[in-house]
DNA sequence: TTTGTTTGTTGTTTTGAACAACAATAGCCC
DNA sequence: GGGCTATTGTTGTTCAAAACAACAAACAAA
């Protein structure tokens, strides 16, 4: 609701914290780069070799990393262990669409290890898709080797989330309105369920394991099933706003045209840069992403080229419009926004000069994502390996029996 | 530049590193809100009684703080020392403008002590206005008490600031381009200088000391003399971008509209909200800002309403979309921006509410800025008062001498 | 083989926050 | 006014965690 003190930690850090925080910039570390050299971890973190070693062997001995004789080499000195993120951490990813139930399992390691994707002829009312998802999980639980622990699940929506307390506010395509999904999966699977909108996690997982690696500045534009989404990462931290829904980059307004998005609103990114627009075009009922991407590569009818290019262009001025207020790193793009921008990307970097201040748009980069469609289910996993990342020796997890 | 590893500082934390920041944060709060009894810093900060008792002891010791009985009374038990930022260090704030060049010396308990404005005919050039502002600080350093510290200078300047360097990359109203002020001036005086936006200063004044006190998100619009700025405070931090030069707010295109700003981009919020167009209305060569709010205030003249019942839509549509993005608690409006705002508020929010998402707008306050012209002022001496904040047992400030 | 370099390991030191016990000072109730 | 309770400040002690120092281990290059 709000963000006051009420629900403000304290400010003063105390010992507790200390070890807390350093355990889990360790745990954050592995998590994100995978097996690295244990004097990797000294040098970036600052912290005397001797700590690092007692750090390491806490994580160890929680079950949350690996250490091994690594096979590095080549250079001179003493060769250091390698540390890993413990395989056997599992995190289950849910995400429901109009046309279906998507779950996964990836490991603290960052691997999809399993892939359901369920289909269903209507959309699925939210009670529905909750049973559907705890069916799978259950089925991939026993899939899985016992002793394995997990994380919990994390649930992608494409629609407006209330995260505290996993309510889905409005999910247009979904037509959800105030379901409380994450609560009804939680008591079906009896692990703990978070939420979140689908671009958000998509943003999460590609600014973490795709092309935002490396930003502490970065806007991402996802266009799904659900319009277009977005995720704005300030100094290494996702944007969430005083209640949880800042960063709905598609229902920016950018321009006085009529035309109107699925919340109403008028001349919006997502009013203006339409999936179905270019569908039409291609005389297309249905595509995938990719036979989408093929079809706008290759064009060359001059007709849906003009389609393309009006995109190109109010595309432009909203990445435009985003660098002047953010002045980001790298801004990426997903979904079939990619296809566009690949078709023409000078076309796209000069509308988006034409919208921006020069100091803002100067040494931008404006890339595509990396990870496809799996973005999606790697960032709603994130959500419940946040619990583990933010309190490594506090977390219980769910040990897993057959 | 950049913002990858190189700048980065270690992820870790050791001990060093928690004693300073356990300082810093009780300084920073003496610093925000004044006099505070000692009992008030252990609840808020989460810490013993003894460390308390330990850091504002070294706080004293240092000469930042001061402790005294207080005179608080009315409740049970034995009553708490009072604890005050120190009155004797102080900062100087410069604020240079196209017809004139401001200084003013600003104490570390937040207390405009000296403000001398210098006209000039016509804008000043860079190495003109650094003179001026030297001769005026060395002016008030003669008359500061012997033993004063001086914690540095704070530039706010209406253009594109590089800070890092205190380059003043693009200054239209003053016509300066890539012009070094900051060192210029630093060479003059001897002292630190740090130069910034001036809409990025008095929105950091506003957030700590007027309207925006409490808010841990909120958005700033600034109309001052060099068009319409901004600013975005992000978690309780200001939002600055990977070069710096996040937050110009004055130019996002909102707009199809032909109307150009200062940077050449057509149908921003700078474009279409002009103080010009307002005074061209009322058939006015110049007013202040004092005045310009009365006659709008008291206009019945039915074109003139129309002028600004188009920019009272304007600006509603330029809040909507940034409530949209942001999702702050609070959105705070300055000048002239704010006269218009009182002119009509349930226009704006209706005109908001027509370009934002429920979610976003949902429980959003928008508010009147209550520094009024001391903010950009106040906000510029942060500037200097930061290292101090940041650092404050590493931070060598200069004593003052006759 | 020797030397220099880097890393891991172990025992010790140091720092800084917590803790516990006690003193100080207020309001409140009778 | 005296006793009671509540809150805060003070002091000496304890404890956790990171740094440090010294040494051993394992490599490359000379």
């Amino acid at each position: 609701m709000s963000d006051t003190k009420s629900s403000r930690s304290p400010l003063g850090q105390n010992r507790e914290n200390l070890r807390q925080h350093n355990l889990s910039v360790v745990l954050r570390l592995l998590h994100q780069s995978g097996a690295v050299p244990r004097s990797h971890l000294t040098s970036v973190t600052g912290l005397n070799r001797s700590t690092i070693s007692d750090l390491v062997g806490e994580l160890v001995s929680l079950g949350l990393a690996l250490e091994s004789e690594g096979q590095v080499g080549g250079s001179v000195g003493r060769p250091s262990l390698t540390v890993e993120p413990s395989p056997e951490i599992v995190a289950f990813a849910v995400n429901p669409e109009i046309d279906a139930t998507t779950v996964g399992a990836i490991s603290f390691d960052g691997r999809l290890i399993q892939k359901v994707r369920y289909p269903t002829q209507l959309q699925p009312d939210a009670q529905t898709a909750a049973q559907i998802a705890a069916k799978i999980i259950a089925d991939m639980r026993s899939k899985l080797p016992a002793g394995t622990r997990i994380a919990g699940i994390g649930t992608a929506v494409p629609g407006q989330i209330r995260v505290r307390d996993g309510v889905v506010r409005l999910a247009p395509h979904l037509n959800w309105v105030e379901v409380p999904f994450g609560p009804m999966l939680a008591q079906l699977t009896k692990l703990p369920v978070l939420v979140d909108n689908d671009a958000t996690t998509a943003c999460t997982a590609e600014r973490i394991f795709g092309a935002g690696r490396g930003s502490s500045n970065a806007v991402f534009l996802f266009a799904g099933s659900g319009g277009i989404g977005g995720g704005v990462v300030v100094d290494d931290v996702l944007l969430r706003g005083a209640s949880g829904y800042a960063g709905e980059l598609g229902h920016i307004q950018i321009s006085s045209s009529k035309a109107v998005d699925y919340s109403g609103l008028s001349g919006t990114l997502e009013a203006l840069v339409r999936r179905d627009d270019l569908l039409e075009a291609f005389r297309l009922d249905s595509a995938t992403d990719e036979e989408l991407d093929v079809d706008i590569q290759t064009t060359k009818d001059s007709k849906i080229i003009k389609v393309i290019n009006h995109q190109i262009d109010e595309l432009g001025r909203a990445v435009g419009v985003l660098a002047t207020i953010f002045n980001p790193q790298t801004v990426i793009l997903g979904g079939f926004l990619n296809s566009i921008f690949n078709f023409d990307q000078d076309r796209l970097l000069n509308s988006m000069r034409a919208s921006s201040i020069k100091s803002a748009h100067d040494g931008l980069i404006v890339k595509s994502s990396e990870l496809g469609t799996s973005a999606v289910l790697l960032g709603a996993a994130e959500l419940a390996f946040q619990a583990v990342l933010v309190s490594p020796a506090g977390t219980e997890l769910t040990i897993n029996r057959k």
